[in-house]
DNA sequence: GTATTATGTTGATTATATCCACTAAGTAAA
DNA sequence: TTTACTTAGTGGATATAATCAACATAATAC
């Protein structure tokens, strides 16, 4: 039978991530994008325009809740959105120039988190580590 | 620099896992104890009577938020609390015999869950990523 | 004793998640 | 070209979780 202590290693992983961030948040969440907003805008810079159902299931959350998402960055003009020419349904989701620069930021002190958090294992381990949870998700 | 591509692959491992589970939960999740409450249990399932600030810091999250959880599943009757006798603040939590019966359940189904996902890596690899994510957590 | 620190609780507010019903656009098939 | 079906996205309602600050009490340090 398949252990469960992953499922418990994966959050707690998550949650180190999410309180390094959050600690820092003063100094460089100054559009207060949040931690969901966070993980849009880098997915974002990762896929470039992608529709929002793409996007729904690449970070895996309801769609409903994506709409909400994505109106909030809208506003704070941090992504934009257009309608698709081929698909009178789709709409087709995208970083602004302002975003791309927010997500600049963010990424750094993203890194700068992880690599505290990556520290007790070797550069190496941490590329295996990469590799396998890229393959798995 | 290090990358940030991590931050975004522990997240959708982690909602992996979680909408796997939230499928399932009609057929196993009988005493409603959701995410939150399956991971403090399979946490208390680990480390056996334990200090409610001790538990706090093992799953990173708020003191307060861990005060209303645990009272949630006294309430079901899945664990239960009693003062420390050398300490008059702490408080120690364990499962009851119900909670260890509901774990056990919990336990098998997030085995197959993390089975599934798991699926694209071989066993040899599965064991490499979970002693790498125990080093780093 | 008095100040300080650590454990835990409560309250208020916000952020996310979940589920369901709904509109509108595309698709397939008679 | 109607009809039925599917897909993309929105909106509402509710539940769960996170965050932060204030507080009570027990322990500790001086």
């Amino acid at each position: 039978m398949q252990d469960t202590e992953l499922a418990l290693l994966v959050d707690r992983f998550m949650r180190r991530i999410h309180s390094g961030l959050q600690k820092r948040a003063p100094d460089f969440d100054r559009e207060a994008v949040g931690p969901g907003g966070a993980i849009l805008m880098m997915t974002l810079a990762d896929t470039g325009r992608i529709s929002l159902n793409e996007l729904t299931k690449r970070v895996a959350r309801d769609k409903s809740q994506m709409t909400r998402m994505i109106r909030s960055l809208e506003r704070k003009g941090l992504v934009h959105r257009e309608m698709s020419p081929d698909d009178g349904r789709v709409s087709l989701i995208f970083l602004t120039p302002k975003g791309s620069e927010v997500v600049g930021e963010l990424k750094q002190t993203v890194a700068e988190v992880i690599g505290e958090i990556l520290g007790p294992i070797s550069e190496r381990e941490q590329k295996t580590l990469q590799s396998l949870l890229a393959r798995v998700v």
